[in-house]
DNA sequence: GGTCTGTTCTATAAGTAATAGAGCAGATAA
DNA sequence: TTATCTGCTCTATTACTTATAGAACAGACC
């Protein structure tokens, strides 16, 4: 898993890594009991402040996906095959695809088009089933910069 | 057209206004040329400051749905029929949704259910057209409040 | 003992969100 | 002309968020 984070951008740094800790599960890379590097040793792959990237390990857990502890490290608590959602989640969920499908539809992107997207983002998760990739287990990932990054 | 807001939300008020709007085009309940409330107006019916409101209708202008002109007021600018989205749009776009959509993978909602959600709601976008409404065409926005509003 | 881990505390600087009041320019109607 | 409406701009304040930083604690590991 390759992690870069963009310091440019308006999006806030812990949620550029939740998000991107979100999509690996998603896709695959990460699954239930792969190991995340601590937050120290992240922060400085980063260049940034290991409470930024302990925030967004803390958001993690708080949605159920990481698994913290003095022993382990972070563990990745939940993946695609771990069983249904949380109860609730598919509602409050559903709010928010309301609102960004809406945004599509008013900017004149057709119905059509709008799955046809939707259809192969989804796609591109289930990429890697079955093999349940080349023993991901160990937290090992690589580090990207962007923005103001000095080239080191 | 109702507008809700939630003063106890998490989510900025005027998001919650943009956010509405955007549906509202979406759904076919405000078309290209609909007039919507002045700022002040809405401001003083939705017992908020009218910078707030004026925040909101900036940012729907710089996505190029609103028009605001001191002769005309705030007049919506593009529906889903006016053509096709903005360059750059839908790659912006997408990137959003992937986000959303590895979201309820990792929590597990499976693709099949996640399609079907998204072409629910994209359904309920289309419900209104053929007929263009009845005649929406005044800023007759009815205010609904939620949270820490004094029932007036 | 020394080092790693997550966790918790205080603190600071910069930015955002929402409030408020004042004023200007142009268009509209009494 | 006067009055009122509109969008628009300016300053200002309060509260919260973001990201930084340093320090310390408890438990696990070698």
């Amino acid at each position: 898993m390759i992690l870069s984070i963009d310091l440019s951008s308006a999006v806030p740094i812990y949620q550029q890594i939740r998000d991107q800790v979100v999509a690996a599960i998603a896709v695959g890379e990460l699954v239930e009991g792969s190991a995340l590097p601590s937050t120290r040793q992240l922060a400085g792959d980063l260049g940034i402040n290991f409470h930024t990237v302990n925030k967004a390990y803390d958001l993690l857990r708080q949605e159920g996906l990481l698994r913290l502890n003095r022993k382990s490290g972070a563990v990745v608590q939940r993946d695609a095959h771990s069983g249904p959602p949380p109860p609730g989640f598919a509602d409050e969920w559903s709010v928010r695809l309301r609102t960004l499908l809406a945004e599509a539809a008013a900017q004149g992107v057709d119905a059509e088009a709008v799955l046809t997207m939707c259809g192969r983002v989804v796609g591109s998760f289930g990429a890697r089933l079955g093999g349940r990739g080349g023993e991901p287990r160990d937290g090992e990932l690589g580090v990207e910069h962007r923005g103001l990054g000095e080239p080191a």
